[in-house]
RNA sequence: GGGACCGUAGCUCAGUGGUAGAGCAUCUGCCUUUUAAGCAGAGGGUCGGUGGUUCGAGACCACCCGGUCUCACCA
């Protein structure tokens, strides 16, 4: 027999025991009138042996899971945890009567107990829970990893034989959670930082709304989707990639600020950066642009900092970041020229490519035809490297995406002209926030002239069939839509994944998501 | 998808071709203020899987499974 079944048989056969001796090893509630973080910063020693004494009747009741057992023969001591911290049990067999503390003694590390009790400091100085009495509360048949916690002299804590292996603590983070200390504080702040960023959105107006997952087209990012069926209909459904266009088709419809937080669906690889299901929250918001959208996110970040670390600085690895607006703002060719001299207005495609070529950077050979996407392709390998602190990069290729309004410079005249030379290039009012290198959203002053929307999304159908994969589905709906008429609007996409981690200095976004996909065992 | 690395007891790990190990956890005994409690003893393994090389494989080789890091794609 393995190891694992024998600790669990052993374990079920101290239930059964537990059972003949009457006793419900899971009992339907108990009554908890304090936690193990308020007992201990409200003790106070008492001053006199009378104070101590009469100490013993004000009893408190705690329940946790027991964490750690140290037994001395005639008295046992254990250390619960709670959700607020850990606090140490001391039972002794005269008090608390002989069957009660054998079953005590049949209690396992992983058991939930309530204790009912007094307080005071033991002689090694730690504020404990002398038990009155107490309550099995769930008794655990599954072993939990051991981990100690050794407090040295100076106060540093040590943790000896830490549950470590990362593909089991995701695999089966109820167990991270229990035994792993600061993983629980990493998600609390997630939900902090989720509650700010509502906050703020709902203080400038802006209206929770749902729209669909399932689809029966995607749209409103570069990605490519789930498939999934639905049986009664016989079709194929996509799990959205952006709920941009349901979004818009509610600004249509009148309202004119939403938000919504979404998971979003994109199959594609798995990194530290990148999970199959992610977070985005995106806002819309009717008769504002991009400059509009760029007050509102430096708002909601610098506040979610606040709101969750206490300022706008936050170390992330080794770096230090400050979100405090206002951020910097930097055109898209301003950053190129910075960084490799090139002046994208006023040199030829062929000039790009070559310095694409000279430089040793890759590009996809398909985007050739376009001046925009290589100019995008080339500050993407030459300037991303350097945007640590907050930066909003503004003014993309209109090739990059086809849901932007074209720049509000450009006369009528002058767009026609630039449409058919190959050698221009029509920018649009869309920005990028970048922070330690990475993308953290997407923000235009959204495209709402319907003739040029039909353009641009009959153009990603042509840019499909020639072998892109990740062009956006003709969507007629959608187009009827901005055919009703959506007013000027500006809206943004936030992935709240990557916000928390540069907040919590996650390393990987699978520790900010509870559950990350893993492959089935 | 490419590359590098990893998989040995419940947990953390050692084991450079010759009888599978340590600490913690578990079990037995002792111990009424301990705290990585302590002391004495005991049990626990298809060494990720399948093939191969070899007199002999946890180790070497091939393939497979799972993972970590990293590059590519993307947010």
């Amino acid at each position: 027999m393995s190891e694992q079944n024998e600790l669990i048989k052993r374990r079920l056969e101290e239930l059964e025991k537990i059972r003949e001796l009457g006793i419900n090893p899971y009992p339907h509630r108990f009554d908890v009138t304090s936690d193990s973080e308020t007992l201990i910063s409200n003790f106070n020693d008492p001053e006199s042996d009378e104070e101590k004494e009469s100490r013993k009747s004000e009893t408190v009741s705690v329940a946790g899971r027991i964490m750690a057992i140290r037994k001395m023969g005639k008295a046992t001591f254990c250390h619960i945890k709670d959700e607020t911290g850990r606090i140490q049990i001391y039972i002794k067999k005269d008090e608390i009567g002989d069957i009660s503390y054998d079953v005590f003694r049949l209690l396992d590390i992983g058991d939930i107990i309530g204790v009912t009790g007094y307080l005071f400091r033991t002689k090694t100085g730690e504020v404990s829970v002398h038990a009155v009495s107490y309550e099995l509360l769930t008794k655990s048949i599954h072993p939990l990893p051991v981990v100690k916690e050794e407090t040295t002299e100076s106060g540093e804590k040590i943790i000896h034989d830490a549950f470590a292996d990362v593909e089991l603590r995701y695999r089966q983070r109820y167990i991270d959670l229990i035994v792993n200390e600061n993983v629980k504080d990493v998600f609390i702040k997630r939900t902090k930082i989720i509650q700010s960023i509502k906050r703020t959105l709902e203080k400038n107006k802006f209206f929770e709304v749902e729209t669909p997952t399932l689809q029966s087209l995607y749209g409103g990012a570069n990605a490519q989707p789930f498939v999934t069926h639905h049986n009664a209909l016989d079709i194929d459904l996509y799990l959205r990639i952006s709920n941009e266009l349901f979004l818009k088709r509610l600004i249509v419809g009148g309202f004119n600020r939403v938000y919504e937080f979404v998971r979003d669906f994109r199959n594609e690889g798995i990194d530290r950066t990148h999970n199959p299901e992610f977070t985005q929250v995106e806002w819309y918001q009717a008769y504002g642009d991009y400059f509009d959208s760029m007050n509102m996110f430096e708002e909601v970040v610098e506040q979610a900092c606040i709101d969750s670390n206490g300022t706008t600085k936050v170390t992330y690895g080794d770096i230090e970041l400050d979100f405090k607006r206002p951020w910097k703002r930097l055109r898209m060719s301003d950053a190129i020229l910075d960084k490799t001299g090139l002046n994208i207005h006023e040199i030829k495609k062929q000039e790009i490519i070559d310095y694409l070529n000279t430089n040793g950077i890759d590009f996809d050979p398909k985007i050739s035809h376009s001046k925009g996407l290589l100019i995008a392709n080339l500050f993407e390998e030459t300037c991303e490297e350097d945007l640590i602190q907050p930066v909003f990069i503004y003014d993309f290729p209109i090739d990059t995406t086809p849901l932007c309004k074209p720049l509000r410079e450009y006369t009528p005249e002058q767009l026609k002209e630039m449409d058919s030379d190959p050698e221009k290039v029509i920018f649009a009012e869309r920005f990028e926030p970048y922070v330690n290198k990475w993308e953290m959203g997407n923000s235009y002053t959204e495209l709402n002239d319907p003739v040029l929307q039909r353009k641009l999304l009959e153009g990603q159908v042509e840019r499909g069939r020639a072998g892109e994969k990740e062009t956006h589905p003709l969507d007629e709906d959608f187009l009827k839509a901005i055919e009703v008429g959506m007013p000027p609007t500006t809206g943004v996409g936030m992935g709240v994944d990557r916000l928390v981690m540069l907040l919590t200095n996650s390393h990987s976004i699978r520790d900010v998501i509870f559950f990350p996909l893993m492959r089935p065992l």
